[in-house]
DNA sequence: TCCCTCCCTCAACATTTGTTGAAAACTAGC
DNA sequence: GCTAGTTTTCAACAAATGTTGAGGGAGGGA
C-alpha cells in the first residue's frame, strides 16, 4: 500500500495530465453508476490521484460533472456539423436526401480515432444515462446539443417541406432514444438475441439504427406527400 | 416536527397499506434519482414512515428496488400478454400486421385506469432509468421482461419471415431506446419544439411512436422480400 | 389473563460522504 | 539559489448513509 516515490513518473507527465486523469476517471465511472453513484474518492483512486485535487481543478462535484459532459460534447458537435455541411453541400443545390441527414448525424459517432477509445465508448453511455434522467435530461441535453440538433431539423424540414409540425421532433425523439440505448451498450441486446447481436458491435448498431430510422422519416414524408396530392 | 398520536389514522389505513406506501415513494424517488440519488430516510419520509420499517418490510435496499421494478412489471406484462393474443386471434388464420403487433406492444401503456396514475408515470421514468444503465440494464431488463418481449419477436418473424436473425432484435432495441425515452417524460422534447410538442401527452407519443417505429418493421420485411424475389 | 405473532418505533452503530484550509512540493523567472 | 505562483498532498470536519437489535403495542386464540 506503500505510494510510490512522488517524482518518478512525474517528469513523464505532460501539464494539465492529471486533470485530464481526472476527467477520464470520472467520465468512466459516472457512465456505469450515474452521477450519485459515484464518489470522489473512486474517481481519485481511480485516476490515481489525491481526493482533494478534483476540487481543486474543478469546484464541487457537480461542476465536475458538467465538465465531463462538456468535453466531448463540443467535439461531437463540431463532427456532426461538418457532416451537414458535407451533406448539403453535395445535394445541392437540391434538398439532401433523409438518409444522408441521419448518416450525417450518425456517422461521426464511430469515423475517426476513436472508434476503439475507450473514453468515448464511456461517453456514449453517459449520455444515455443523462438522457434519460427526468432530472439532468431536460436541461443539460438541451444546453449541449439542441442548438446542433435545431440545424438537422431544419435540413429535415427542407426536404419534408410538408410534414406537420410536432411530426419531426417526435420523430427526432425515437431517434435518439434509439441511438443513446444502443450506444450506451448496456448488454441487453446480447442476452434477449442470445448472442445472435453483440451490444459492442458498434457498426453494426450504426447500420441497424440507421435503416430503421431512415424508414421513420420517410414514412413522414410519404403521409405529408399523400395529404398534400389529396388537398 | 412532532409526529402525529399513532392510532389517528390507524383505523383508517387497511392492512398491507405502509408497505404499498413504501413502495410508492420509492418508485417516485428512484425514477427521478436514480437508486444511488436516493436514500431511505427519503422515501421514509414521503411515505410517512419511519426509516427502519422499508427495512423490515423488504431487507436492503436493493431488494426494496427490485420489489418496486416487479409489482408492475407482471402486471404490464400481463395486459401486453392479452393484446398481443387479441391480435393473433383477430388476425387467424394469417399472421397479424406488423402494425397490429407494434400497436399491442404500446396500446397497454395507457388504456386503463392508470392513464393518469401518478404511480405509473414514476413506473415508466424507472424503467427509462434501468433500460439504459450499463450497471442494470443487461441484467434486470432481462429479468423482467424478456420472456415476453421474445414472444412479441415470435409473432413478428412470423410476419416478417425472411428477416435476417438479427434484424429483428435491433429493430426492437430501436423500439425499446424510442419507447423508454419518450415515457420517461424527461421534458427535453419540450425544450427542442419550443412548446410544439409536450413530453406528458403520452397519447401523443404513442401515436408518433407506433408510426416510426412500424415504418421501421416494415422496411425490414420489404428488404427482405426484395432480396427472396431476387434470388 | 397470558402468550404469541406481526407490525412498527427508537436510538444507536460504524462507514462513508463532499468539502476545506493549511502545509508541502514543484515550476519558472531572475 | 531566491522568490512567486501554481499544483498537489494531508488531515480533518460535520453531515448523512444503510443497517441493526432491542423493545413497544395491538390483536387474536387458548
Amino acid at each position: 500500500m506503500r505510494p510510490l516515490p512522488r517524482d518518478v513518473n512525474r517528469s513523464h507527465r505532460r501539464k494539465g495530465d492529471r486533470r485530464e486523469a481526472i476527467l477520464d476517471a470520472a467520465e468512466a465511472l459516472f457512465s456505469r453508476h450515474g452521477y450519485d453513484g459515484v464518489t470522489l474518492r473512486a474517481i481519485a483512486r481511480r485516476a490515481g490521484v489525491d481526493v482533494a485535487l478534483a476540487n481543486y481543478h474543478f469546484g464541487p462535484k457537480r461542476d465536475l460533472f458538467d465538465a465531463v459532459l462538456m468535453r466531448r460534447a463540443e467535439i461531437l458537435n463540431a463532427w456532426r456539423s461538418e457532416a451537414l455541411d458535407a451533406a448539403i453541400a453535395q445535394a445541392a443545390p437540391a434538398a439532401p436526401e433523409i438518409e444522408a441527414i441521419i448518416r450525417a448525424y450518425l456517422r461521426p459517432m464511430l469515423t475517426g480515432d476513436h472508434v476503439s477509445d475507450e473514453g468515448w465508448k464511456n461517453y456514449f453511455a453517459l449520455i444515455a444515462y443523462v438522457n434519460n434522467s427526468p432530472e439532468w435530461g431536460g436541461q443539460l441535453m438541451t444546453q449541449f446539443f439542441d442548438p446542433l440538433i435545431e440545424r438537422f431539423i431544419e435540413a429535415l424540414r427542407l426536404s419534408i417541406p410538408e410534414a406537420e409540425p410536432g411530426d419531426l421532433y417526435w420523430a427526432y425523439h425515437c431517434l435518439s432514444g434509439a441511438l443513446t440505448l444502443a450506444f450506451a451498450q448496456t448488454g441487453r441486446i446480447d442476452h434477449l438475441s442470445k448472442g445472435v447481436c453483440r451490444s459492442d458491435d458498434l457498426e453494426s448498431a450504426y447500420e441497424h439504427i440507421a435503416r430503421f430510422v431512415t424508414a421513420g422519416f420517410e414514412e413522414i414524408r410519404q403521409k405529408a406527400e399523400a395529404r398534400r396530392v389529396a388537398s
